[in-house]
DNA sequence: ATTATCTTTGTTAGTGTTCACTAACCAGTG
DNA sequence: CACTGGTTAGTGAACACTAACAAAGATAAT
């Protein structure tokens, strides 16, 4: 799909976002850093906004293998840590898209790109909703609680903890504190 | 502190920011929605980044009162309950503040702005902090639970609920879901 | 096998636009 | 007559993107 120079791009692009933020990537930023002239990329991209889908789907591409892993746990408990556990192992390996994920704010006004990252968020937001719901009716999740509520906790405090982690210079174990927190987030919601 | 015009124009960039993003916000643009030329601005702040910190500052001096609030209750969970919904409330109050707040990462790279943000997080990371720990010595909140996890897990998802407001064009009732998630989140860590 | 042509991927040197910010000037008020 | 808060007209820098050209390899014609 993507040719090994449109990679490259991809990854300079990512790379300098994390570095100097969205505002700063530049298409001279990041033929420099590669090493080409600027417009040796529009060979390879026509636009900056190109550019920028291609990081998006290149991070959906990366984390798609969260998603596939819950299918072996039977359990819904199960599944929801290795939700947590298995996106925070991604985002540990790849630490340049914590600060480019969590941006979504930095898309405003780029219509295909809110659309493109909005879709990404409601569709894990929707597969966690349904495992919840489906612990519930088996009983191994607490019933008691809201599942829409359930889901934000354990969203919101993934993220959270991923802002933390990029915002502190990754000064801490993410997948220890991911998985600290994943445990009392099972012990919060199990049923008696 | 600020002079009538500066409010207004603390104002006018806040409502910009919501609207088109902060990229957009251009000195032209707050000029021109005011009413005014674009050098006049330059009377009442003397750069954008003065405007941008004058924004913060406007932020904070705005939120001060949901942490006041907080000493009227005794009971820890009564004030973690109030600590969200106060939040939320003045939220409501100052929608244009969703988009502005939780975007941090747009701040990147000006290292002054960063600190007034990631100071601002802390502190109030810090104060519920205190609430959680000092309700676990007196019984009313579970101590199973790290006291760490308790605050990333009432952050994250008010953090959460307040950017899906905000993405979703504020199509749903802030206080109500935010009454709902309180109230799960109380029968969550409550102690039995 | 040699030559001609096309395609790919790069180059240098620009374009117009937008930006934050400034110089110089001016009208009203105390 | 100075101060405050406004004006018009501009500055240089940075940006996304383009025009025109060049070198090398693949493809095809002779």
């Amino acid at each position: 799909m993507f040719s090994e120079r449109q990679q490259q791009i991809v990854e300079t692009a990512i790379k300098l976002i994390a570095d100097k933020g969205i505002q700063n990537l530049t298409i001279k930023n990041i033929a420099f850093e590669i090493g080409i002239s600027e417009p040796a990329l529009y060979r390879h991209f026509g636009s900056k906004l190109e550019i920028l889908k291609a990081v998006i789907t290149n991070f959906q591409i990366k984390m798609k293998p969260a998603l596939e892993k819950l299918k072996e746990s039977v359990n819904s408990l199960n599944k929801i840590e290795s939700f947590i556990l298995e996106h925070l192992k991604i985002i540990n390996l790849n630490p340049d898209f914590a600060k480019v994920i969590f941006s979504e704010a930095n898309f405003q006004n780029e219509e295909d790109l809110i659309l493109k990252m909005n879709n990404m968020m409601k569709q894990s937001h929707k597969i966690l909703e349904t495992i919840v719901q489906s612990g519930q009716k088996k009983d191994e999740i607490r019933s008691d609680i809201n599942s829409l509520s359930i889901v934000r906790i354990i969203i919101g405090s993934m993220r959270l903890l991923v802002t933390q982690w990029s915002m502190s210079g990754m000064i801490f174990n993410l997948e220890a504190e991911g998985k600290q927190l994943s445990d009392d987030i099972m012990k919060l919601i199990i049923a008696e």
